[in-house]
DNA sequence: AAATTAAATTGAAACGTTATAATTTTGAGG
DNA sequence: CCTCAAAATTATAACGTTTCAATTTAATTT
């Protein structure tokens, strides 16, 4: 180790410009790739990325901040994000910033020193002049589900509204009309989004809209279970309800386990993601599955191809759709079994 | 962006070697000092990292590896050990292969591609080779939740036969004979060392072990959820089980409501790890607490030091305590409710 | 076979730092 | 005010690459 394209260079008796050009894939006479390449091999050379990062102004990094590293979900996406992106070389520097908006700022900063050649952020950094940034130093920058306002960015959302919009009214063709909805937090760009595909299914339907139906778990498995508990309070209570994430949806698995409630008897239920334990939990669950796999890839594409300096579709608002999955959690409402 | 050191000596009147010297914090005259930090602060100079890491051989970034980015007991860890490490200007590659063992090979040539100034590997990335190579190259490696035998590194572990022991004593404690252990993957150095605890818990208060009642879940949650209901179809089922990680407490407590099978009244519980889910589950688990904040941190710590060149007392083989949570999972057999 | 063109290689200057030897400045002592 | 040592600064050569103008070598044409 530490041998470099001079040593290289000498024992294969050629110039490091020439060992230079056989790295990097130009060409060169027969004689002196086979000169070249033994040396390397036998020298067992390895090129120092960051020598080459000072030199042509690329650490063949991008930063990835998420908020959070135990977020299955975001870390869902970045592992596919991370297989797109090492298919080209690059690597991935991974930031949380467990909700500490001073947190995210210093990790923004840290990955421009870092000289990372793009950033994927996820939904909440909504740190606008950080990003503003970012886009001032030729950083490109894709958001993962959220909408920047105000600054133009790439993007990569999943058709949240078609969805939620799907799910209600896949719980209305049932014969549902009581229908809750356990959204994320209030005013976030996918609670929000998610919300208006649900009222917009009950709208087309003409439900009325009850307010006590709709509420926020905070993305939590306790604001899950609080929300449920909460519903089952009503004085009219739901006869199904919507969870428009996982840890929400384990929260409110828990809390009918507890109260000893059937589904789908009792309750209808639909939500998003998949996860493990939904393999094991009885009856199946209906549910929304997000193509995290997609996700990841298609902000990963659109990174590299703008750190290649394509710039066309500027900025791409890239929509993602999701796939119901069919499972035994919806039945009609007030029947029982037999 | 893009103002060099040179620019900054040119706008304070000084020389580069002067510049750096003030980044650098050694002394320089007063007058110099004021100029150079006003120039700084005028064209916003940010040091450039990689220059810097050309020079003095440090990429000031450790590289971590971890089977799956979605493995939350791994992800917690490497939240604490990131923290650690950012307060002495450390950044981290974090890598996942994914069970794949090519890959992991991969992804440690690629961090040592990286010049990364140290690595740290979590459990089951016993490819010796690599291993060896990283250390030959004077890299230092710090392994966690895992030991490689035949190669000496620091390690960082919990004390995960004390842990069990104690665990497996609660039971016995509350009047249990017939306890069952949901343990990870056989052969696996933690779930060895996990059964050696519950083991010897049985031994030191003569019990007969049962190999009925040794069960292997593979820390997936499918796993726990099989093990379960095979350990309830025994001729004579355990009262109290003991499971050995997160996950397969998952599968296990889905398997349990399942059935409809209430804790403590027919099965007393003790697991191993918090979890989100936990703060709702009813009634409240016992659990051994790993603290993974401390892990994350001692690793962070250990290699840190190596970094700096400190070689005394290699190889650490730290071991940490576990806690006990106590809930209200446990109860004697056979009794009921009242 | 000479002349022309094309292809391949070389050597040296960058990239933005740090380290070091050489130089200048400072300050104390006589 | 000169001398000499100590302190501070400077200029320059690295670090391991790439790039590009200049040069050499090879291939083609006449």
């Amino acid at each position: 180790m530490g041998t470099t394209m001079k040593d290289v260079a000498r024992h294969a008796g050629v110039s490091v410009g020439t060992v230079s050009r056989y790295i990097n894939g130009y060409r060169l006479k027969e004689i002196n790739m086979k000169k070249v390449k033994m040396a390397i091999e036998e020298l067992g050379f390895k090129e120092n990325i960051i020598a080459k990062g000072l030199k042509n102004k690329r650490s063949m990094t991008i930063g990835v901040v998420i908020a959070s590293l135990t977020d299955i979900f975001s870390t869902t996406i970045v592992t596919s994000l991370e297989k797109t992106i090492e298919k080209e070389n690059y690597s991935m520097m991974l930031c949380d910033y467990n909700c500490n908006l001073d947190r995210l700022h210093r990790k923004i900063m840290f990955l421009q020193d870092r000289m990372v050649d793009g950033v994927v952020l996820f939904a909440g950094n909504e740190n606008k002049e950080d990003v503003r940034r970012l886009m001032n130093n030729e950083i490109p920058v894709v958001v993962i589900d959220s909408n920047i306002e105000g600054i133009e960015t790439d993007r990569v959302n999943v058709d949240n509204v078609g969805a939620s919009f799907r799910a209600t009214e896949k719980l209305i063709h049932s014969g549902h009309e009581r229908i809750a909805v356990i959204n994320g937090t209030k005013g976030d760009f996918i609670a929000e989004e998610r919300l208006q595909g649900y009222i917009s299914a009950l709208n087309t339907y003409d439900i009325t809209i009850n307010d006590e139906y709709i509420r926020y778990g905070n993305y939590s498995s306790i604001g899950g279970y609080n929300c449920l508990m909460e519903l089952l309070e009503c004085k009219s209570p739901p006869t199904s309800v919507f969870i428009t994430n996982y840890y929400m949806t384990i929260g409110a698995i828990t809390a009918i386990n507890e109260l000893d409630i059937k589904i789908p008897r009792h309750l209808s239920l639909i939500c998003f993601d998949r996860f493990e334990i939904m393999d094991v939990i009885k009856p199946s669950l209906t549910f929304i599955e997000q193509p995290t796999d997609r996700i990841g890839e298609m902000a990963g594409r659109i990174l590299l191809k703008r750190i290649k300096g394509d710039m066309s579709q500027f900025p791409m608002d890239m929509r993602i759709n999701t796939r119901m999955v069919m499972g035994k959690s919806i039945a009609p409402p007030g029947v029982t079994d037999h």
